[in-house]
DNA sequence: TGCCTTAGTAACTTTTAGGAAGTAGGCACC
DNA sequence: GGTGCCTACTTCCTAAAAGTTACTAAGGCA
């Protein structure tokens, strides 16, 4: 493993450019994870390997291109592993390196926090309609 | 408060056109949170109220065009509150509302995380350069 | 009068994402 | 033996988002 491959992309136009820590460790934290496509990919991953057909499908709305290009940019991050088998048709297989599963309790806290969102929406709009009515 | 404006900006091209909850929790919360720019607002007015120009020059790299946009965005959302002084030159004012403040361990966790990976990667860079020599 | 201040907007450029079509190459089918 | 199928990309073109820069308002102050 290359460890200067764990310097991140933090601090280009889109954190992508410079390898440089920033100092903040909420910026560094984002410069791995910064948008929410490598977050949902984290999330699929975290459940085990998987294939990149069972990602795409597993995540709605992201287009090939975008998810070749995180778990590209993740793979350099070392936060994801890649597994290519010589068949046909081709197979490939994606699971979390060690580093990557460090990560798991940012997705929990987040999982977390959604479900409390979820409830006090459904709350909140219920309460809602019997004023309207 | 208008509870519906809870009901968030997931699903559409960069997740902020359908007024739509994801069932999946993870999603929800990128809902809301889902680009970095929030998440380092968030960051600084966890610490307290701040003025325009102060989030401006403590989040490096961010445009005023940007900062206005997500700081609207996060107001929409009930994330944050905005008070405008009649004052001039003018003055405003953003906070956390009571929502905003239960993202607060979401960016705990980061943060966390972001120590425990500069940590690592001081480290691994140390070693590497005694391999080097 | 002229310049300072700050938050925000408008116009314009660059970057990124989305969508659709193309590629590889072994296999099944007619 | 030609055709089509399968999956994980890749490429091209267009649309949308983000970035950059310049400008505004409107009172205070020299």
């Amino acid at each position: 493993m290359l460890y200067r491959n764990l310097l991140v992309t933090i601090g280009g136009r889109f954190m992508d450019n410079k390898k440089e820590l920033p100092l903040c460790p909420v910026a560094t934290t984002l410069g791995l994870i910064g948008n929410k496509w490598k977050i949902l990919i984290l999330r699929e991953l975290l459940s085990g390997t998987k294939r990149f057909g069972e990602l795409r499908s597993g995540i709605p709305g992201i287009s090939q291109k975008v998810l070749t290009q995180n778990l590209r940019s993740m793979e350099e991050d070392g936060i994801i592993q890649r597994l290519v088998y010589a068949e046909v048709p081709p197979r490939v297989e994606y699971f979390l390196s060690d580093l990557g599963n460090t990560l798991r309790p940012i997705i929990d806290v987040m999982a977390e926090w959604g479900l409390g969102y979820q409830a006090m929406v459904k709350k909140n709009l219920y309460e809602t309609e019997k004023m309207d009515v």
